[in-house]
DNA sequence: CAATAATTACGAATTATTTCGTACTTAATC
DNA sequence: GATTAAGTACGAAATAATTCGTAATTATTG
């Protein structure tokens, strides 16, 4: 019996990776998930003030987006309460990992070097940022040798 | 009339740039702008060849592509032979740095270090790319100091 | 030169994405 | 308790992206 508990806690998972590893959040989705990443759990109220701050956006326009967005899997919706509230299901660095691997195979033929040379060629990154990039590529470097 | 015709030459300058600042080449324009970025200007039937390597396309369907990619701005033909040929407009530079200016603020916060470390991450740079890399980085830490 | 092959032009179906209006339900307020 | 406000559900229009079929044209070949 046990084995069947694991093999089905490990078919579930698979399963998951599966679906959610081609799952690709459209540019709006992206909107709302960066706005849940960084607050959390947040109601349609919630995300549809941050995000009318940037552009205009009608409030059934958000609330269609993450309803959409819970059928695909992106996010999960709490009913409990009248009013929902939405948690990220895809995670923010693995979402950022999959974005840079299709960036990466889309416009750079492959080569991380040149993404990387091309993302620090234009940014300025901010001093304490510069600190953790300095550190992050010091380790690079000893185990690129 | 010379003031004129610089005028002119600007304004067109300005106008093109203005165009091509805002122009967003889909996925499967990428796919073939990457094609001629990588193999200078070509026909129909040699960007379909490649593409056909890696996934299932009609021929007509890459011709419309390219058609609409010519409307768009993004390449121009060359209709003075019956084969036409096409060359890219958007320089492979600038369009890696859009797209990377747009993920960054898209999917990272406007953080470009972290882009980088999730770059950097995953990837395995071939040994003549670590090289490269490792020169610009030097540089870039002596510009950042 | 007739038949075949390669090419372009272009309409149109299909699918995905974005947006919003309207109806309905539940809570808050007077 | 009636009215207003806030919320959800959902259909559907508008737009964008992708795909391909068919017709017309021009070259190539036998």
């Amino acid at each position: 019996m046990t084995e069947y508990k694991t093999l089905f806690t490990f078919a579930t998972k698979y399963f998951v990776l599966m679906k959610t590893n081609h799952i690709k959040p459209t540019e709006s989705e992206l909107e709302i998930l960066q706005i849940i990443w960084q607050h959390g759990p947040s109601t349609v109220r919630q995300i549809n003030d941050i995000l009318s701050v940037k552009r205009d956006v009608g409030y059934t326009t958000t609330l269609k987006l993450l309803q959409i967005m819970v059928q695909k899997g992106i996010v999960s919706a709490d009913k409990s309460l009248r009013t929902h509230c939405y948690t990220a299901i895809l995670k923010e660095e693995e979402t950022q990992k999959k974005l840079i691997d299709q960036l990466l195979s889309m416009a750079f033929g492959g080569s991380a070097s040149k993404l990387v040379m091309s993302a620090l060629g234009n940014s300025k990154p901010l001093p304490e940022e510069i600190e953790e990039l300095r550190n992050f590529i010091k380790n690079w470097e000893d185990r690129n040798p």
